[in-house]
DNA sequence: CTGAAAGCGCTTACAG
DNA sequence: CTGAAAGCGCTTACAG
């Protein structure tokens, strides 16, 4: 049987009272009393209960983080953000996986309500108005990362997806390249999709390219989704000399489908990816990207967490440093 | 405020007891009733607590997982089919990032102890004696993913290693290869080291292929690490034909190192990897690999954990089926 | 410096 | 079919 406070109080002839004052090191023992306390404490090998505890205290320091896919690589640089900050504070994480359907959410929303989560980290997708009134009703702080809203009052982390989309398509430009087309995610997705096609789009105006829509192959951020994507550019698109990719996983798609091709990257075609998750070094060639601080991001949403859990004070977004890392896909043009 | 059972008793006029009853499916009310109490919690919205239920029923409905790297893609691989099937079971997981070191393990351990989880599964590492103690103390199920013990009464499921690796180089030699390498972890890992460097060297000897110690080379199992060996191997050891590397990274490290050097794989040197990583099949060119099958060892690991709990009888160890998936990094030896 | 008591939000015999 | 009461393992005024 697992002792509990009673059983430390009975054995150290004190109250629970003072027992859980030294556990809690308040104020209101003796030398005397502290050091017996502890040595039963020890002697039964007596570890509080954080449920009671919890029950009490109306904080469970545990914190919910909820992914729409816990098993890309992107996710988990986050959550080890996430994991490793939290932990230092003394809080624990559970995961939940959305999956694609918001019904999973919800589910998840309810499960995290009722085991009293004291915040939400809330990742990737859009946050959606159910999942906004669930939050609501929950009354616990919630920070998004890598995603933002149009709800004010939830604090993000993440990258500014625009400007470091621009930043790549001028990255291209800079090396000479004019005939470039885009491989981005679909543009009514307002978080990953839209912000980054835009920037590309500015980029070319603003360096006098014209514009051709044809250039922009949409589609999902994921390897065989982009498969058909780079499939599509390389058929149809024979001049294109280099192509920003909204994801390392899309970039590393075109570099498979053109060596499938014989086409070799990067002397025939330079590509520059979005993300710089581990593959991008491991890519081969190794891929020029633009990193966003994914684990960082992780631990600058769990540090805002947990001063709103702590502090109830309101805390402010956060746009974090994107940058471009130059490895081996993008070619100068003579 | 959030409303409690207290305020719905209220106000449907019944007591708190009823009101549990119907919360839990359990008999003793008329349907009137159960109708009343039901639209109260509606209009109330009320939701239980699942602490204060915790704190009586001894059952969180959580459970830990332990997980070396929780960043790697082999653990996200895992804990995504650990969180999915516990999900469906009613369970949340806590996610525990133990690092390289010992301490960060010990104290996870004293957290999961305190917030009460219902079971632990431990995953990848060698389950040392300092953890199984104090795992006994907390008196939970555990079990074992992707690594195994000597403490027999902890159950695991896992591949047979060195039956993998066995056939792998089998794979090679069926395909012609004598001189053939391996970029293994280290001999004194008795998890993924030792077996698969014993499953290696087995097959050479049955298929009459001398040994030669100085074609192993060991190391990490990540992709810097191996780095450093495949530059090594290239360099000592230009006369292989054929390497089999111990983990996808390893084999992708090498595929790096020899596009460095100019050689071509698989037209110079064939690869065969471990795991079937996502990035195996984002591998330029696609790699061939021994799969394992992570997601659903996740599962199988949370299915056998969630049942010791709930029936408290004892589970049964499991081998999990690997499978050769042929990509295109060996060549067959005219 | 110390303890008795109330209470956190539930569940579960027990009695009717 | 229903409720009063005890209790899960703690913390926290309150009183001394």
């Amino acid at each position: 049987m697992k002792s509990t406070i009673k059983d430390v109080a009975r054995k150290a002839n004190v109250s629970v009272a003072t027992v859980s004052r030294v556990l809690n090191n308040l104020p209101g023992y003796s030398e005397d009393t502290k050091r017996t306390v502890l040595r039963v404490i020890e002697e039964l090998k007596y570890q509080p209960n954080a449920i009671a505890r919890g029950l009490i205290n109306k904080r469970t320091q545990t914190i919910g983080v909820l992914f729409p896919s816990v098993s890309s690589a992107f996710s988990s640089e986050v959550l080890h953000g996430i994991e490793h900050f939290a932990h230092d504070e003394n809080y624990s994480i559970v995961v939940c996986n959305t999956a694609e359907d918001g019904r999973r959410t919800m589910k998840y929303l309810q499960v995290l309500r009722e085991k009293q989560v004291d915040g939400i980290i809330f990742s990737s997708e859009v946050l959606k108005e159910e999942y906004y009134e669930a939050l609501k009703a929950m009354d616990v702080p919630v920070v998004l990362v890598a995603t933002h809203s149009e709800y004010k009052s939830v604090p993000y982390v993440k990258v500014d997806d625009w400007k470091a989309s621009y930043e790549a398509t001028e990255y291209l430009i800079h090396k000479g390249h004019r005939q470039i087309a885009m491989i981005g995610g679909y543009e009514g997705d307002p978080i990953a999709g839209k912000p980054r096609i835009d920037g590309f789009k500015q980029a070319l105006l603003d360096n006098g390219i014209t514009l051709r829509d044809e250039l922009i192959f949409d589609g999902g951020f994921r390897f065989d989704q982009a498969t058909v994507a780079a499939e599509n550019l390389l058929l149809t698109a024979p001049e294109v000399t280099a192509v920003f990719a909204a994801s390392d996983e899309m970039a590393i798609a075109l570099i498979s489908v053109a060596a499938k091709h014989g086409i070799s990257v990067p002397e025939q075609i330079s590509v520059i990816g979005y993300d710089n998750l581990k593959l991008a070094e491991m890519s081969n060639p190794p891929l020029t990207t633009i990193a966003q601080p994914l684990y960082k991001m992780g631990e600058r949403a769990a540090d805002k967490l947990i001063s709103m859990i702590t502090s109830k004070e309101r805390v402010v977004s956060e746009i974090v440093p994107h940058k471009i890392i130059e490895r081996n896909t993008v070619r100068k043009l003579p």
